[in-house]
DNA sequence: CCAGTTACGCTACGACTCGTAGCGAAAGCG
DNA sequence: CGCTTTCGCTACGAGTCGTAGCGTAACTGG
């Protein structure tokens, strides 16, 4: 939602405050049809089969009006799915153990949707390789989603579950080490070992994340 | 290594036990040359400009030849990159937290090979929309690497550092929560993060790992 | 040794996608 | 009203796909 808002801002901002603020300006309903046909072919098609024609065909423009705006298939997608994730929210449900379990089920949730799954797997396989297109999902998925881990990191710390760190540095590295335990943990899970990220995983996961290996059991 | 000749033997007595055992038998050779010039492929162009034709004459054989093998890319590359995964192994390092430190750091310089870094996303991500593949990957690589963390826990209940597991069903579980959490944590900070896992994170992880959140200090 | 069977290399093919170029029309701005 | 940019449309060369057909090579059973 506002993330198509802000971005169209800044490529307007960037785009036609160096060179061009007249002419016929660009249709923000066509941003958000594309966006949403790319989303609606991930579905259908998956990511392999997935072609810019299809989109512009769906979205009711011409391909050349898709080039215009995404240098390629990645780029498109990666903005495509970076919209569903602006949809995860941390709320306090008490304890950290509990927010950990409900966040993790809400991205649990965002990774059961096939244009997710066949999606961001497939950007991040194509960033091996380009990495202006890993500087665009850095910066448009993972920094985006960091922000749970500190909030969570904070509110633990407030009700005195969690030390107060002293060295930010360090703290930093925490809290990106949790970042990837967490959500690689749920990904590989969901999307490697295919197997169901529920309430009985989650709950063993967040045991041993809180109290490490010895008490993985129950 | 031993990977491919089981695949062949199994090919061929799958094949040959139904219909056929005369005629000319297949090239082992192109068997090999065809799985290192995926690789090296992989190398040089990256997953989605990787082409069978491409693949083909690197390895000295007709296109017609790996069509008649594989079904298509993923396969391909999917026992392409599985020869890989058998070189890690668990080396007795006298306790559990060296035994895991060693074991990520290992599957750690496999992610930084650049086939293996271009290849497992990709494959996975078609695996999202293509069940005989996803169950190739499950068979070829993940169930493949679990041996790996049941092989850690024998050995540190042995040391007793674990305790001893009553329930074998409880155990399953617990050895699978374990493999996702240490194999998506590594793939997330390596292909995700794209930071890397030297021998600090690798520390902080068996740290948190075994004792939990409260020990992420040092 | 020879017929039967299968794999191999090679060539060619239609179907498809790619990304771009050129055109006239539409939509805002000064 | 001119200027500028975007839009939809069509068409294009390049490249890949997966398959088919052919003659040849390799191995087996009679």
């Amino acid at each position: 939602m506002h993330l198509l808002a802000g971005m169209v801002a800044s490529m307007c901002s960037h785009s036609r405050r160096t060179t061009a603020r007249t002419g016929r300006p660009r249709s923000a309903e066509a941003d958000a049809a594309i966006l949403d046909a790319t989303r609606a072919a991930l579905v259908e098609l998956g990511w392999s089969k997935l072609t810019l024609g299809d989109v512009a065909s769906r979205a009711g423009v011409a391909k050349t009006t898709v080039y215009r705006r995404w240098s390629g298939k990645s780029e498109l997608v990666v903005d495509a799915v970076a919209e569903l994730f602006d949809e995860l929210e941390l709320p306090d449900r008490g304890s950290l153990a509990a927010d950990i379990e409900g966040v993790v089920l809400q991205f649990a949730a965002l990774l059961e949707r096939p244009e997710a799954r066949t999606a961001l797997m497939a950007v991040v396989a194509e960033s091996t390789t380009d990495e202006p297109l890993r500087e665009r999902i850095r910066v448009s998925i993972v920094e985006r989603q960091k922000r749970l881990v500190l909030e969570g990191r904070a509110r633990a710390q407030a009700r005195g579950e969690l030390p107060e760190e002293t060295d930010p540095a360090a703290a930093a590295r925490t809290a990106d080490l949790i970042f990837d335990v967490i959500a690689g943990a749920v990904v590989h899970r969901a999307l490697v070992s295919c197997e169901p990220v529920d309430e009985d995983w989650v709950r063993r996961f967040t045991a041993v994340l809180l109290g490490g290996l010895g008490s993985a059991e129950s």
